[in-house]
DNA sequence: CAGTGGTCTAGACCACTTA
DNA sequence: AAGTGGTCTAGACCACTGT
């Protein structure tokens, strides 16, 4: 009997976007570059237009590439904007969105311990680079954020550059090449601990929500591993269903 | 000067995607039958069955409607799948999802108060129907929930019917004909009161999740004001990026 | 088999950007 | 004016579902 998961039949299109995602992956064509226009791409394949445009919807669909009417199609980049509207799922009381600014506490590099490794889907005690950071909203201490990176993809960002970006994940596509196209978020509630209290200013024990985030490249890759822990008198998660 | 937003051009696709929503809003298309097939709808608009298609994508990106291959096309309904997979996002921590048991504690007509008027975008003191449920997971008391629906929109729902079903969105929809198309949750860290002890059989002061969700119609107009409080040992909450 | 949605084509025309 | 993406058309053929 026949188990595979694959149907029989692939549609021209999709195979086309199978192509276009892999000249983006391979780095052929650069995160913030323009892409050959549609016509260009048909002819290069052999499809007419109207099969070409579908598989770029598919792409602009799934956040790969941008279109802009009358000038082309460019690879997604990490603008501010993305990471606030894609990742950056903490608002104000009153629904404004805004990006935080971030005071790195820790930068180091050591072994990956059981959870971290399991995340990212190498071995545990193999080497990553960990981060530690405050986030502030509105110059008031909202997140405390530790999040860890493995050394072998990340080589040298325990010291390199010397300042880290608000928007860490613009650093790693144009620093490192490696871009984070998607994301799961699990959360909890927590009680606030002492490095809590310390640099949210929050008693010990307020119930604080955790925020457990895998980033991912277009392949599902596991890149990064995020635990946050925000205060939510002032905030909260923001999820549209 | 001219501040309209809306663009000069109106895309004929649009227009009819519009036109589409309006005879399923109406009723005269029901949840759960099918439409007429798209040669049908490009005769009686005059339009290309390309366009029609397209209007029609859009619908099923919107969970308006669903298409099934050599069937045709059926309004969309609140089944349990549904139900789960856009509406409910707890999962256990190894990752799975089921749809939890529901024990109905309140069910009741009272006045709404400030917050549940605002969500509902009623005014405070209008009737509306409280129920208070404590839902199971896998036999687990998982969360405690309370939501409010105006008692205008819902006639007699603190009586009839006799017992709730488990997926309270079909009954909206089946009984009174309202659907839920869309939601915003957002999410709290809040510490375990009495009630919780009780019914969730969690010590006082422990962190919980607390999910505010206010479930919309097609129009956007509020239908439904949720609040439910998680237990996070056993169970998280799972966002897709 | 007829009817449905799904794919693919070829071409016309429109709107937007840049030079 | 030339080039890009966006809309719209008309028609052919394929895949899936029911009878």
């Amino acid at each position: 009997m026949n188990t595979d998961v694959t149907p029989a039949y692939r549609p021209l299109y999709q195979q086309i976007k199978e192509v276009l995602m892999g000249r983006i992956v391979s780095g052929e064509w650069a995160p913030g570059t323009f892409i050959p226009s549609e016509s260009a791409l048909s002819q290069e394949y052999g499809v007419s237009v109207g099969t070409l445009r579908k598989a770029l919807d598919s792409l602009v669909n799934d956040h790969v590439v941008i279109r802009h009417q009358g000038k082309g199609t460019v690879v997604a980049t990490h603008d501010a904007d993305r990471s606030l509207f894609q990742f950056f799922h903490i608002v104000r009381h009153d629904g404004e969105r805004c990006l935080p600014i971030s005071r790195v506490l820790v930068r180091e590099v050591r072994e990956a311990n059981a959870t971290e490794a399991a995340a990212l889907e190498i071995k545990e005690g193999e080497q990553v680079v960990h981060i530690r950071r405050v986030r502030e909203l509105k110059g008031k201490p909202a997140l405390l954020e530790d999040l860890v990176v493995s050394s072998a993809l990340f080589p040298a960002m325990e010291y390199e550059p010397e300042t880290l970006p608000n928007t860490l994940y613009q650093l790693y596509q144009q620093r490192f090449g490696l871009s984070v196209a998607k994301a799961e978020e699990r959360l909890f509630a927590v009680a606030a601990g002492k490095a809590e209290q310390e640099h949210l200013g929050v008693m010990p024990g307020t119930p604080l929500l955790e925020i457990h985030r895998v980033a991912r490249n277009l392949q599902g890759e596991a890149l990064e591993f995020r635990v946050s822990r925000c205060e939510t008198q002032q905030h909260c998660y923001l999820n549209e269903l």
